[in-house]
RNA sequence: GGGCGCGUGGCGGAACUGGCAGACGCAGGGGACUUAAAAUCCCCCGGCUUCGGUCGUGUGGGUUCGAGUCCCACCGUGCCCACCA
């Protein structure tokens, strides 16, 4: 950037002011703060409690301008709810278990914990330039075994209540990261969400937490006040259907029956089904094969495994599938139906079978068209007849039901659902169930750098979990890197091998380590007793400070870490050992900042880094700037125009610098007089107040500034044109509303504004100013006339002037006699101290 | 294919609940100060215009005295989900 303002050689404004030198003025109030202990929340402290979370960040190495966009705009809250009279608890860790640090051991031989611990450091200095109100002692590592101790902790007691499990089942796997993933952090594309990677399917003996009996719970979303953009996501992955499972049955060629049940959303089309669809991978397959068919199924299904799930779940696939030979019985018609197998139906959704409807059921539809299967209409439009031969398309939700006995003619809808229902209850052929798309969350990772899971597999006993007063189990730090597809800590023979807590047998450790979602879940409910070595945590202290008031990250976390950490927080409820379901009370969500339209990251090398800007600027200038880009909730995109803008928020501060020096000069002496001026002053400082209190409130940081621009602007114009106005105590009142109202978004030149002013303490311990509306009032106010909706005039009246008087005086205006040219209007609408509307 | 957003000057963006479109800022133009430059301060800054006006918030329609804002359709764009039975 072509900097054509340098802080540090600028003399500026009149007489023999000190220039304003940020670099300076920051690292001394940053000092004076932390040696007052101000930004640190305390236990005792009578104020009520405002809990201000950001999320933990990854220790990278560095903080990239979007971090900074995050955390300023969260100090900014921070500091504004502490200008309310909340004890402020604002606090800062690092998510540090992770594949980065792994990655970073192989390839250049560092320990991982040295590597991540020395980020963490440098990170921490990095954060210190911000002057957020960062609780520095309630610092949070996840990679320390003080930490992980607890994680550790958390899983077992997830395991004895029965949310933990271990069990055999279709993963996905990045053959790249060589590890499996959580069904959340494989994109919509079949790829990993880490490294961007083709995943695959692999059957793996894995840990699971079982999220999914919290479906309906996580549904709930009591008392919550958080984006419905973010509700709405967490819905849909969460996907709750209602149907119903309906047992069909089939017999194998030994005579043996086998019970296949279905899920449909459709049990009213149960008299449609013209075939059953069972996924390649169905254990039944194998039975229900008949000899002739069984080279071809075996193929299909060997082609279906080897398919990526690009492949398979591509839409716009033809239809495929094979006739595997034998039949299943409809329940409720008797009626034998020829079991097929087909790509399109997912093992891990419903039960993995599928009735064909293709009637009414478009993927059935074009199934049956590509294979020649009859259709049988069991829904009719009510004006015309269908005819299912030449049909072009299944018809979905229409008609009323045909061919169904007594059924027969009621309307499409949830009503016939439920009778259909209740029918199929009646006769024992199946029930009413609901169906979820979400899965329970796999956490075992076939990685070194993340939390141990305290388990141990010993060949007496068989899955024995460690005894609390073990823990910890300890990360060893000096590990040889095989990539295998197995944890590296298979092949450390002082961790695997291992005594039963049961038997003292010997026995082998559990290697893979968790998900570090797992450590983003409970992080939050650490905060409040970072350091407490007896517990993870203090239920005192939690009472005292949970649940988080404000929540502030990024929007890409939706169905990950804040589906998990509300499970989480509703699982511990459930065992008694919190008193509360939702651990976040309000959420908002940054945007997020693009380099020139793509996502920012470190390993692309398009990450912008705050530190030059900081130093040149200082930081309260990268601050204002960053919050005036734009809606803090829409982000902005950073490209060759972006660092221009800096120059009219810096600019800002220079008006704001001179202003408060030049007010400093006139402190001790201010006088009352009866200028009218002093009104007007009197009036922005209010109306200033009312806008940027309530723009802070919803994190519209951006009208904020421009509402404290105005109102120098405003003051300016008004002190140039008046003399002796910059000496009154109107004037002075102004300027320290103006500090106040800034300090939340600029806490250092503020600071030392203030104390330039005289003042005692700190501009951040100053309550928010109060509105007060009749200061605030216009004298004169400005209708706007109209004829026809067209703005034709706008007249200058005194606030006051009641509405037939005005109505007179805009009818009485030259411009509207032209346009009324002697006619009268045929009506006129008038909207109280806003505007008259003639119309002609 | 489904869900949710977004579309306003040269640029970033304002506009509360339908009521002066373009606040605030950047860039640009002009002026003051200066030996000069930077900085600073002041003025102008959507298009067209016969200077009366007139057109203008992605496109086309609608509701309304009045629409950037509400409704319908379409176009473009972003995010999330996606053969979910």
């Amino acid at each position: 950037m072509d900097t054509q303002i340098r802080p540090q050689e600028k003399e500026n404004g009149a007489g023999n002011r000190p220039g304003y030198n940020p670099a300076e003025i920051e690292s001394k109030w940053q000092q004076v703060w932390e040696d007052n202990g101000d930004n640190h929340a305390s236990d005792d402290d009578p104020r009520p409690k405002f809990y201000n979370l950001v999320m933990f960040p990854y220790p990278s190495g560095d903080l990239h301008i979007g971090h900074w966009y995050n955390f300023v705009g969260a100090d900014v809250y921070g500091r504004y709810m502490r200008q309310n009279g909340y004890n402020v608890m604002q606090p800062f860790g690092f998510d540090a278990f992770g594949l980065p640090a792994e990655n970073a051991a192989i390839k250049r031989g560092v320990q991982a914990y040295k590597w991540t611990m020395s980020n963490v450091e440098r990170t921490w200095g990095q954060l210190k330039t911000m002057g957020g109100i960062w609780d520095l002692e309630r610092r949070v590592v996840t990679c320390q075994p003080d930490y992980y101790k607890w994680t550790e902790w958390f899983f077992l007691k997830l395991y004895h209540a029965g949310l933990a499990y271990r069990a055999k089942a279709p993963v996905w796997w990045c053959p790249n990261d060589q590890t499996v993933l959580a069904n959340e952090q494989v994109l919509a594309n079949g790829t990993c969400e880490r490294c961007g990677a083709v995943v695959i399917k692999r059957d793996l003996e894995q840990w699971f937490f079982r999220i999914t009996k919290y479906a309906d719970r996580l549904l709930e979303y009591k008392g919550l006040d958080w984006p419905e953009s973010t509700k709405l996501k967490q819905i849909n992955w969460i996907g709750r259907s209602e149907g119903a499972r309906i047992n069909f049955v089939a017999q194998d060629a030994d005579g043996q029956s086998h019970t296949i049940p279905v899920f449909t959303t459709r049990p009213d089309t149960i008299n449609g089904v013209t075939f059953f669809l069972l996924a390649p991978e169905h254990p039944l397959v194998e039975k229900l094969v008949t000899p002739e068919q069984r080279a071809e199924v075996e193929a299909y299904v060997d082609k279906a495994r080897r398919e990526t799930e690009i492949e398979r779940q591509s839409t716009d696939k033809e239809k495929s599938g094979v006739f595997i030979g034998s039949y299943i019985t409809n329940p409720v018609n008797g009626q034998p139906v020829p079991i097929w197998i087909t790509d399109y139906v997912l093992m891990s959704y419903g039960t993995g079978a599928v009735m064909g409807v293709p009637a009414h059921d478009q993927r059935d539809f074009e199934f049956a068209r590509k294979f020649g299967l009859p259709i049988v209409m069991v829904y009719q439009p009510d004006d015309h007849e269908v005819d299912p031969h030449s049909m072009p398309e299944a018809l979905v939700h229409q008609g009323h039901v045909v061919n169904s006995g007594q059924f027969d003619g009621l309307p499409d809808g949830p009503e016939t659902i439920k009778q259909f229902i209740s029918w199929i209850e009646h006769n024992g052929w199946g029930n009413a169930e609901v169906s979820y798309r979400l899965r329970d969350w796999l956490i075992s990772r076939q990685r070194y750098w993340g939390t141990p899971i305290p388990m141990v597999y010993c060949p007496q006993d068989g899955i024995v979990p460690v005894p609390e007063d073990q823990l910890p189990v300890l990360l060893p730090t000096d590990v040889e890197f095989k990539p295998s597809g197995e944890s590296p800590l298979k092949d450390i023979p002082e961790f695997v091998n291992t005594t039963c807590p049961k038997c003292g047998g010997p026995a082998r450790r559990e290697t893979d380590t968790m998900d570090t979602f797992m450590c983003s879940s409970w992080y939050f409910l650490r905060y409040p007793n970072p350091h407490d070595e007896q517990a993870a945590f203090d239920p005192e202290k939690i009472r005292q400070w949970m649940p988080v008031d404000q929540y502030t990250g990024g929007p890409e976390h939706a169905t990950m870490h804040l589906l998990y950490a509300r499970f989480f927080t509703m699982a511990l409820h459930d065992m008694g050992l919190l008193d509360f379901e939702e651990p976040f009370t309000r959420l908002v969500h940054q945007g997020m900042i693009l380099s020139e339209g793509r996502k920012m990251s470190k390993s692309k090398g398009k990450a912008i880094a705050p530190d030059t800007l900081v130093q040149e600027h200082g930081a309260d200038a990268v601050r204002a700037f960053l919050m005036f880009l734009g809606p803090f909730e829409r982000g902005a995109d950073w490209n060759a125009n972006t660092e221009q803008l800096l120059v009219g928020t810096n600019r800002f501060l220079y008006r704001v610098w001179t202003m408060g020096l030049e007010a400093a000069e006139q402190s001790p002496n201010r006088v009352d007089t009866d200028q009218s001026t002093e009104t007007d002053i009197r009036r922005v400082q209010h109306k200033t107040i009312k806008r940027v209190v309530s723009d802070i409130r919803n994190f519209q940081f951006n009208t904020a500034l421009s509402g404290l621009m105005e109102m120098v602007n405003e003051m300016q114009r008004i002190g140039g044109n008046t003399a002796g106005i910059r000496t009154t105590k109107a004037w002075g009142e102004a300027v320290d509303t103006l500090l106040v109202l800034l300090s939340p978004l600029c806490p250092h030149i503020t600071e030392e504004l203030w104390h330039q002013l005289g003042h005692g303490g700190s501009v951040h311990a100053q309550h928010v100013p109060v509105f007060d509306p009749a200061l605030a009032a216009d004298e004169v106010i400005t209708i706007v006339v109209q004829v026809n909706g067209k703005l034709r005039e706008t007249i200058q009246i005194a606030a006051g002037t009641n509405g037939d008087e005005i109505q007179a005086v805009a009818l009485a205006s030259p411009k509207v006699s032209v346009q009324l040219n002697g006619a009268k209007p045929k009506k006129v609408i008038y909207v109280p101290g806003k505007l008259v509307n003639v119309v002609i």
